[in-house]
DNA sequence: GAGTAAATTTCACTTAGTGGAAACGAGGGC
DNA sequence: GCCCTCGTTTCCACTAAGTGAAATTTACTC
C-alpha cells in the first residue's frame, strides 16, 4: 500500500528488502495461503515484482509453493525463527518461570507481550485451566493494541512521542468510534499512571489487567492477568490488579537482578 | 559465506532480499544478539551493506536494537509470523488434535517435524509427562537431519534427486565420521522402506521412531514417537513402530478425508 | 583527555532491480 | 475436445537503487 509509488520510504532503506518483508507479513492467521495476484493486490506492489520476490522467498525458505493452486504458504524457516526468538529473549527467560508458577499460585491466565506496529504480540500466554492437561501455552499470538489492557499498558509505558504516532493509527484503523475509544485509551493510562494497572474486558466474559514492564534499552513489555467466565467487576479487577503489581515488583526485580 | 562474491544465485532472484534473509537466519538459539561486525563476520557480506540491511530490518519490525551494546536481537514480529506459520498449516490443523490425544494414551512423546535446509523444524512436539502440569508442547525447535529418526524418515519421503542434495551437505557437516554415518542413515532409510518406520537413539536414553508423511503438492513432513529414560532396545522399538505406523495411518486417512 | 577500534555515512559507479509488454499456461464454458 | 479468457511468468531496455571503499563520526579504553 504505501510501498507503491515512489519510494516513499525516503531516507537509506533497503527496498527489496522492505517489500519481501511486507510479502511476508500479507501472511497472517486468517490468510494462509496467497497467490502472486493478492500479494500484489494486498501490498500494492507491482505483479511481475511480487512474482520475483515470492521466487526469492521460497529459494530461502521462507514461503512453500503450493503447486497445485499456485500459491503460497508461510514455511518451516519462518516458525524456527520464531522459536529463535523466544530462547534468545532474556526477558523472556526470566519471567517465564516465575508467569507458570504465578499462574498456578493465583489460579488465572499469565501473559508477557510486546508490540509489533499496532498489535500487541504475545511471548509467552499461559492460558490457566483447572485442569491440568488443559493447561496451554501459546505464544506469537496478536491482538490490538487500542482494545486491549495489554496494549494500554504497553502505551502508558511508552513516551509520549512514541504513544502520540500509534494513537494516530488507531484513528484510522477505526474511523467510526474514535472519539470514545482514543478517550477509552486515555483514561486506561491514567489507570496505570494511578494504580500501577488497567482492567479492561475485551472479549465478553474475560476480564483481563496488565501493567508496563519498563527496562532501559529494551522495548517495552507488558505483563497480563485474566480470568474467564466471571462477571467483571471493578472490585474483582482492584483484586486481580493488587496481585499483578505485587507480581511485577517481584519480576522487575528479577530482572535487574543478577 | 556462500552469498559473498559476484552473486553466484545466478538466475533470477532479489539479492537484497536474500541478504536480509540470510541476515534473520544468522540469529538462532544460542546466538541471540549480533552486531553487525558479527554478522558481516558470518554472513560474509560487505559490513556497510549489513548496516544498512539491519536498519531496515529494525524498520520493518524484524530486528530490536540493543542500543546499548549495539547489537541487534530478533524482534517480537517474527515470533508472530511464527504463530502465523502454525495457524495456516492445514496438516497441523488436522494431526495435532489426533497427536495429543495418541500422545495421553500411548504415554510418549508425539512430534511433527518438515525440514528447513539441513534440519528438522517441529510444527508440534509434544512431550509427554506422567505429571499434567509439566506436559508441554514446543514448536520451531531445530535437530539435525542426519542425525534423527525423524529427519532421516523425512529422508526417505523425498525424491531421489532431494535426497541425495542433502546427503551432500551432511558429508560437509560431518567431515570425520562420514562414512560410517551416511552407512547409518542409508540403513535407516531401508528401514522406513521395509518396515515404515525407523528407530533411532539420537540422545542417550532416548528412543524415537518415525515415519514420513508425504502428500501431494505439500512439502513432505514427518512423525515421531519417543520414551526418555528407558534402554533403548530393537524390541521397544519395533513395539513403539507399529504404534506409529498404526497412527500415521490413520492421520493419513485424517489428511485426505475432508 | 588523547588514542584506538568499530560502526556509520558519504560518494561516485554501475550493476542489479524495475515494470510494461509479450508469451505462456491453466481452467472453464460451449 | 477445442477455444477463449484470466492470471502468471518471462523478456527487455532503462535507470534508479544498491553497492563497497574510504572518510567520518561515535563509543570505549587506558
Amino acid at each position: 500500500m504505501a510501498l507503491a509509488r515512489q519510494y516513499a520510504g525516503g531516507a537509506n532503506g533497503n527496498r527489496s528488502l522492505e517489500r519481501g518483508i511486507e510479502i511476508l507479513r500479507a501472511f497472517r492467521p486468517g490468510v494462509d495461503t496467497l497467490g502472486n495476484g493478492e500479494i500484489a493486490e494486498r501490498t500494492g506492489l507491482p505483479r511481475s515484482t511480487v512474482s520475483r520476490l515470492t521466487k526469492t522467498l521460497v529459494a530461502f525458505g521462507m514461503l512453500d509453493e503450493v503447486r497445485t493452486e499456485r500459491t503460497y504458504r508461510l514455511a518451516a524457516a519462518v516458525l524456527s525463527l520464531g522459536h529463535a526468538v523466544r530462547m534468545g529473549s532474556p526477558v523472556l527467560k526470566v519471567l517465564g518461570p516465575l508467569m507458570r508458577a504465578e499462574s498456578t499460585r493465583r489460579r488465572l491466565n499469565v501473559g508477557l507481550a510486546t508490540a509489533d506496529r499496532a498489535m500487541m504480540v504475545y511471548l509467552e500466554s499461559i492460558r490457566y485451566n483447572p485442569r491440568p492437561t488443559l493447561r496451554s501455552i501459546v505464544a506469537g499470538q496478536q491482538v490490538p493494541m487500542e482494545l486491549t489492557s495489554l496494549g494500554r499498558a504497553y502505551l502508558a509505558g511508552l513516551s509520549d512521542g512514541e504513544r502520540d504516532r500509534l494513537l494516530v493509527k488507531f484513528r484510522r484503523r477505526n474511523a467510526a468510534a474514535t472519539k470514545t475509544l482514543i478517550a477509552e485509551v486515555q483514561k486506561s493510562i491514567r489507570s496505570v499512571r494511578r494504580d500501577g494497572y488497567c482492567a479492561v474486558s475485551w472479549q465478553p466474559g474475560v476480564l483481563a489487567v496488565a501493567t508496563p514492564i519498563v527496562i532501559q534499552g529494551l522495548p517495552v513489555y507488558a505483563l497480563n492477568m485474566s480470568v474467564q467466565d466471571i462477571e467483571p467487576t471493578e472490585a474483582l479487577g482492584a483484586e486481580i490488579g493488587s496481585y499483578l503489581v505485587a507480581f511485577a515488583a517481584r519480576c522487575k526485580g528479577a530482572l535487574s537482578g543478577p
